[in-house]
DNA sequence: TAATTTGTTCGTAGACATTTC
DNA sequence: GGAAATGTCTACGAACAAATT
């Protein structure tokens, strides 16, 4: 019998005691995924202690706990020590981003890679598929890619400046599947990533479909802090971190190589595994001064992930990787297992181009269209001019005090796609806010300008511009 | 103060409990990780019951539970309730079945696909990539698949029998590439999938990697035993239940009609996820009465699988789904974070094939050879002939007193490779032992038969067969 | 068939760390 | 800067279910 009533007690949700089967931790979920999707309980909502809650339903705490973790784990809830447990956000189950097609929004969103240089590979595709051995192509020899085309492969990340791990090249159908199977293969569910507070939106939900915990880092100017990535580290069993050290996703900041070092300190004294994603590669061929890939500096603890859809071709899903020796055999096991290999059709045309000088050609064009994009960018927002940096979208703070939703809804109702970065949040609400915007949707330098400028207007009009 | 004296204490495995750091139960899992990768602990071996282990470190029972469950999670054990807690079979954590490349070694392990035809696609090949529209093959858009190709694949699913689901149809790298985006998707970690108990070894790898448990049930000669997975549903919350109904691999047994009437009520009763793996389909087309597709018994609640590598070209990577209205979301999701999107420049390839004739002929080709291979198998094994029946492999009964590992050894060393049925055997052992004898690696019908006879020699000079 | 052995599931409490006030 | 609030991790015992004897 309860010795409390909490008939009148505030508690921001009471679930239905009667309702309550075995197990308890199960139902008390079930009743929570109800009461989130009627709108009973709106996001950000604080949930009851875990004891008070415990106390209401006269069961013991550490059932609740059960339930909160598993919710957690759902993605219904997020949890912070000492502060409380959180409906959260913005995860309405399909975070995912993907291109939007209807016709009448204006695409600042999706971040694609100026696809309209995509038609000089036509001769790139003809030439192989004239090829004499084309056979060799079509069975199901080599899952980690031929030897010939690894070898091109991995020419082509020593041209981008990664040095170790040559041995252990090998071809997977693009940058996400790569992280597809670094997540399936050496990590189980449970399993701490330590990411960027903002971080890759599809990464996020990649993970959350795995059952991996992000632990969200802070980060400043020169890129995720160490300080707080040690304090995470000593404090939680971290088994990985995941970076996009040049050019992050979405916050745009290109980690210090300063910064760097030191990060590969922790990532050795803390033995995480390295996930290093560089999928804006070809920038590194035209940068004055490349920084140091970060794998370079942990070699027996890295994956480096090398996509080729931004750098050259999005719709023939190539990438490479780069394993460290530990790995290997997880990874290749892995590759198999997801993919039973990449098309070696794709992977043939995708390092003939890198042969021939059409990839250079287009990673030319592709380079001359960041540029002219940026500068239409900086126009607009009145930003000092990026000089030698590239960015393929760009961060526009905006007043924390309206939620993403809001923004994002009012912009859409305008005819503009953007994505507000609550998209790339991992975990607790945060003080800072932007917006993420894309510059290589529009591919016509004039609807962009244009759509630039309208969307200053709106931001400002609105007043979530700060 | 431990009461017991266990030194002498007949255990199988004596953790050294000064070693046993907090926590216990990941500690103790280090420990016996250590103790099988040194061979101390051999595969098969008993390990202690729960209670006397914990007595003999004087730590709570439970936390043993802990640690064997953890243990199995990573597929170091597997154990039976009132039976014990037993070190895995073959799982040398390996177990993903793919091409030996060894010259000198006759491949009836590996089931390929009669590759000699590959050449066939060529002309189809270049057909596409002179086409005019190569440019909408290139870009992000449309992660499922073109419409063109979706309706295409649409029709090649009504011809093999497939007949509902047509609007949810959905293009894929490959069916083993379905099976992780299904896995992902639709299940979590700790969730029981009912499969055959002895299953497609890439499918218990994947489900391993997953960490997904696998219920086996038993089966007869006309399939699955509907009575054991009634009996598995009432007893252990099982989500899923994956099945290959026709020509199942490795048992070569293709469900009965009635079979499949009385597990698609079972699957109706309990609610299970099915999910449908028809690799072979292309035999649907040539066979006189093509048994219904058990995804048309359940369509509310199933995914059915069609890959194109065993039916047409294998180094393609192109498969198609359907699924339910339930699940069309989430599929869409995962195929969006696994893959981005299938290469469309594939499945273009793959598409006009079905449509200019040339799948046509290879699958005619493909027919062809399998009824050759079948009857070279027949007439060595003194088999009754197989009539309108058309095995990639066949299933040989051997003495089960001797170990997988020491029938494929010996075979090996006599520079043939075939799998044995520990090899595809989910949770513990089992009475019956056979092995998969491939067919189609060999395309040179000589050959193969050469190595049959030797095969069968060397069975009966080792009296491995029975 | 009943008793025993053994693994599984679940609810619970203690110890601890962080955040807030 | 200390106390209180709060979430997290881990160990454990009771109840249960299956297989064996």
């Amino acid at each position: 019998m309860p010795i409390n009533i909490f008939t009148d007690y505030p508690l921001s949700w009471r679930p239905d005691r009667s309702r309550l089967k075995r197990p308890y931790y199960q139902s008390l979920v079930e009743q929570m995924k109800g009461a989130i999707e009627s709108g009973h309980l709106l996001p950000d909502t604080k949930l009851p202690p875990q004891r008070e809650l415990a106390d209401f339903l006269d069961i013991g705490f550490a059932t609740v706990t059960r339930a909160y973790k598993l919710s957690q784990q759902r993605g219904l809830t997020y949890g912070v020590v000492g502060r409380g447990t959180y409906v959260a956000k913005n995860l309405k189950f399909m975070q995912t981003i993907s291109r939007n097609n209807a016709h009448n929004i204006r695409e600042l969103g999706f971040n694609a890679s100026f696809e309209a240089n995509n038609y000089l590979i036509r001769s790139t595709v003809e030439e192989v598929s004239s090829q004499t051995n084309l056979v060799e192509l079509l069975n199901y020899d080599e899952p980690i890619g031929l030897a010939k085309h690894r070898l091109i492969a991995s020419r082509y990340m020593d041209q981008i400046g990664m040095t170790m791990n040559k041995e252990n090249t090998m071809i997977v159908s693009g940058g996400q599947n790569a992280l597809s199977i670094i997540l399936l293969s050496l990590f189980n569910s449970g399993d701490k990533i330590a990411v960027d507070k903002f971080t890759y939106a599809n990464f996020i939900e990649l993970a959350r479909l795995r059952g991996i915990e992000l632990i969200p880092i802070n980060d400043d100017s020169e890129g995720m802090s160490a300080v707080d990535l040690e304090q995470q580290c000593r404090l939680k069993n971290i088994k990985g971190i995941y970076l996009m050290p040049d050019y992050g996703n979405p916050t745009t900041i290109t980690i210090s190589e300063q910064r760097r070092q030191l990060l590969a300190q922790l990532i050795q004294r803390y033995k995480l595994i390295l996930i290093e994603d560089d999928y804006l590669n070809f920038l590194n061929l035209y940068r004055q001064t490349p920084l140091t890939k970060m794998s370079n500096l942990v070699p027996e603890q890295s994956i480096y992930v090398c996509s080729m859809s931004k750098s050259l071709i999005s719709g023939l899903r190539v990438g490479f990787i780069r394993t460290a020796n530990q790995f290997r055999h997880s990874i290749e096991n892995a590759i198999f297992n997801v993919n039973v290999k990449t098309s070696a059709l794709d992977a043939a045309i995708v390092t003939r181009a890198l042969q021939n000088g059409v990839a250079s050609k287009i990673m030319q064009q592709k380079l001359n269209a960041v540029t002219k994009v940026n500068a239409i960018f900086d126009q607009i927002f009145d930003n000092q001019p990026t000089v030698n940096d590239y960015h393929f979208f760009r961060a526009v703070p905006v007043n924390s005090q309206f939620s993403g939703n809001q923004i994002e809804q009012t912009l859409l109702q305008n005819g503009i796609r953007v994505f507000h970065s609550d998209k790339f949040l991992v975990g607790s609400a945060d003080r800072t806010a932007f917006l993420r915007v894309s510059l290589t949707s529009l591919d016509n330098g004039d609807e962009l300008a244009d759509t630039l400028i309208d969307l200053k207007a709106i931001l400002i009009q609105n007043q979530f511009l700060i």
